[in-house]
DNA sequence: TCGTTGATTATCT
DNA sequence: GATAATCAACGAC
């Protein structure tokens, strides 16, 4: 019965980011707020990898406002503003007390398509509707005031649909936008979706 | 089709 | 006061 079943604390908690990150490619990820349901299937994911990794906020053990939701233990949202404009959604993973997240790049849309069309005020269904980190927050009317939500709670939550992706089809590659981090930006934590059209444009090639 | 640049604000120095 | 895990508009070809 592969039908819908919401991912639990248990599948965050595991304590290495970049299988979560691989793993939460296929499955579904939904918001639903004031009745309206929105989502779709995640197909491009990063893993930022807490105190030792020199992308991640909380790189050398930074505790700061904005970072202390990492520390927390896996399966609630850590949602940032970045360049004044965007917010970006990740799940924390991991026990508490370490610092890793996955963030959300990008979706296939499945639910609430005419309403994500709306929120990001497209006149039709392109790729531009979740194909980005900072759209798909849009799409699914995430915004800073989530961050701190609990995944296993009735506003955001990720599902297994059971839809199995075959490993070839699941590409490795380095991180988006994070130059700044020397050797650390070449690590392959990025994954997506091979030959899927919602994967976000802004891509290197590899 | 490509590269460049402006938008806009919480967070950190 | 500078910068950021981004996107879209715009001009050059």
């Amino acid at each position: 019965m592969a039908f819908q079943q919401k991912l639990t604390p248990d599948f965050f908690t595991r304590p290495d980011v970049v299988t979560i990150a691989r793993d939460l490619i296929g499955k579904s990820f939904y918001s639903c707020f004031d009745g309206v349901l929105t989502g779709g299937m995640v197909v491009e994911t990063e893993a930022y990898s807490g105190t030792s990794d020199a992308a991640c906020h909380a790189h050398l053990g930074r505790r700061t406002k904005r970072t202390q939701i990492m520390y927390q233990q896996g399966g609630v949202a850590y949602v940032y503003l970045i360049y004044g404009i965007y917010s970006l959604f990740n799940v924390v993973t991991n026990v508490e007390g370490t610092a890793d997240a996955v963030l959300i790049r990008a979706l296939e849309p499945l639910e609430g398509i005419e309403e994500m069309r709306l929120r990001r005020g497209l006149p039709k269904i392109e790729p531009r509707l979740t194909a980005g980190p900072g759209l798909l927050t849009q799409a699914l009317g995430i915004s800073t005031q989530h961050n701190g939500t609990d995944l296993s709670g009735t506003e955001i939550w990720f599902e297994d649909r059971g839809v199995h992706i075959p490993e070839n089809q699941i590409i490795a590659g380095p991180r988006v936008g994070v130059a700044y981090a020397g050797a650390d930006a070449l690590l392959p934590w990025r994954f997506s979706l091979q030959g899927n059209r919602w994967v976000s444009k802004a891509n290197p090639k590899y």
